[in-house]
Order: C-alpha cells, then structure tokens, then sequence
DNA sequence: ACTATATAGTCAATGAGCTTGACTACAGGG
DNA sequence: CCCTGTAGTCAAGCTCATTGACTATATAGT
C-alpha cells in the first residue's frame, strides 16, 4: 500500500464538516451555541436525558456535563423536569428554541451533504456511509483533542 | 436522499483514528505528547518551521504556537535553531527522540489502516480516500471544538 | 425492615490550553 | 534612513475541562 494521506483527509472532511454545520446554525441566528452543543442535543432530542447519560455521550465528567446543562438552561435551550422514575436525577429535555436550534442543524448538515451529493455524486456518497458506519467506533463521539 | 447519519459516521470514524494513533504512539513509549503534537510534526517534519508557520498550520495563535514549541523543547521534542535567513526568526526542527516519536506515529496510523483495511477491502479504502480527498477542505486541519 | 453500598447531581477549587494586548528586534521598500 | 510590516516573546485573563468532597436517593443483602 502506498505511503497514505487517508487520516489527514478524514481529519481534515470531518472538521470542514462541523465548521459547515456550525456556520449555517449561526447564519440561522443561534449564536451563542458551539458544536458541542449540537452533539448534546441529539442526545437530549430522544426523549431527553440525565446529566450522567449526557457525560457519557459526550465522553466527558459529570460535572462538565452538568455545567453545560447549567450553560444551556441560562440560554433557555434546555429545561429541567423531575425524573418520572428516579428521585434523585432530572431530566433535561429541550425547550422549543432547543427544538428550533436542532432543526437549524438539521437544515445546515442537509445542505452540506446536498453539495457533497454534487461533489462525488450520490452513489459514492452512499458508499462513502457505508464503508464509514464499518469503521466507525461505537460509543466514542466528542473530539477535543 | 434518506436522513443521513454520515455526520455522525464521519465523526467517530476520526475520532476513533485518532485515539488510536495516540493509543499507538503511548504504547511505543511516548507518554507525553498529544496528537495535537502530531499535527506539529507533521509540519517540522519537512524541512522544519518557523513559530508562525507553525500557528497557521495549526490555527491557533503564534502565541499558543510558541507556547507549545516551548513544551517540546523541554519534553526534547524539537529544537530551536537560527533561521539561515532571517534573523528575526528561528528555525524549528525535530531531534532525534522527535523523528523517533515521529516514526512511532507513521507505524500506529499504517497499523490502524491495515485493520481498516480488512474491514472494508483495499478497493473500498482506495475510493474512500479518493472521496474524502474531494470533500476535504484544504488549510482547516486542527479540529478542537 | 435495616444497614451497606452504589448512583445522580451539585459545589468548590484547580488546571491545561488558548486568547488578547503590549512590547522588542529585525526586514525591506519608499 | 526612516517607516511600516513581520517574527517572536512576556504577561494576564478566559474558557472549558478536571479532581475532590459532599448530599440525596436507590437498591441489594441479611
């Protein structure tokens, strides 16, 4: 196999990705979130979760994840209810400009993957999924390094 | 088109690239460096690097840029040498625990392709290299978000 | 039912990495 | 030769994460 630039491409599609997607939710007038939100937010958008649940997907502490909890009520993104089965936790389900923001993101990515879809054609693009969802590892999602 | 998880796909696929280069460099004995470090070599490497060059290939500041060539003279990374043409600047170049360490990093990412490769096939990783190379955005490298 | 242990969440303090601002030293064209 | 621009560093501050300690509730074992 030749001497290979792969990781840097992939590296270098995903960041392109998430500064896409980062400039449309801003271009739609949500200014105050970072992509770390949106990650949340998928999260959050299944019925809601707990702050442990969040830490998990995110892959950070509890206490991160609790100060971004804190970060997004105070930007009325997310609400706090009473957890229906454990007294101890919460749950955080989003507010409608929660909703509004994650739909926003969904329009953005929608529009990233159409000029894709122009780039390499809509038959690569679907290979391009599926070969990634082989190599894709389970679980780990946040970046930050 | 379908609702698309590609997104997420791309990312964890990174993701998982990179934790594994850097589980790969740690494993080889380089305990401490980050694969931000790596993105640094990758640019030393070719003839060495001055402190802006280096900001820019990395998107960060100069300050943050020589804030981190700092840390890698004194972990014995790198070395600051005269610039042979302009005395304003310095010339930053690899040691030889740098080239090592550097070595280190081409075997874990030909480690992680080979398994990628018995994954998907040695034609699928062509063309996904081939894709990703349309996809990606030249410059933008270092993700932190 | 009662203790023992595990889990959900928060508060406080700290740290790593990056930024802005201000400065010195040298470059290079009028 | 000035005068503007660039290379680099010093210092201070910000942001987002961490570790440690604590309270409240859940759940298993006897």
């Amino acid at each position: 196999m030749a001497a290979d630039d792969l990781p840097a491409l992939l590296l270098s599609a995903a960041r392109g990705l998430v500064d896409s997607i980062d400039a449309g939710v801003r271009a739609r007038g949500f200014t105050d979130v970072r992509p770390a939100h949106g990650f949340a937010f998928t999260l959050i958008s299944g019925g809601g979760a707990t702050v442990v649940e969040l830490a998990r997907h995110l892959d950070v502490t509890k206490q991160a994840a609790s100060q971004m909890v804190e970060e997004l009520i105070s930007k009325g993104y997310v609400d706090r209810r009473p957890h229906p089965a454990d007294a101890r936790a919460r749950l955080i389900v989003l507010t409608e400009r929660g909703w509004a923001c994650t739909r926003a993101a969904d329009e953005a990515a929608a529009e990233i993957l159409a000029s894709w879809s122009t780039l390499i054609g809509d038959r690569r693009l679907t290979a391009l999924r599926a070969d990634l969802a082989k190599l894709a590892v389970p679980g780990r999602l946040r970046p930050t390094w």
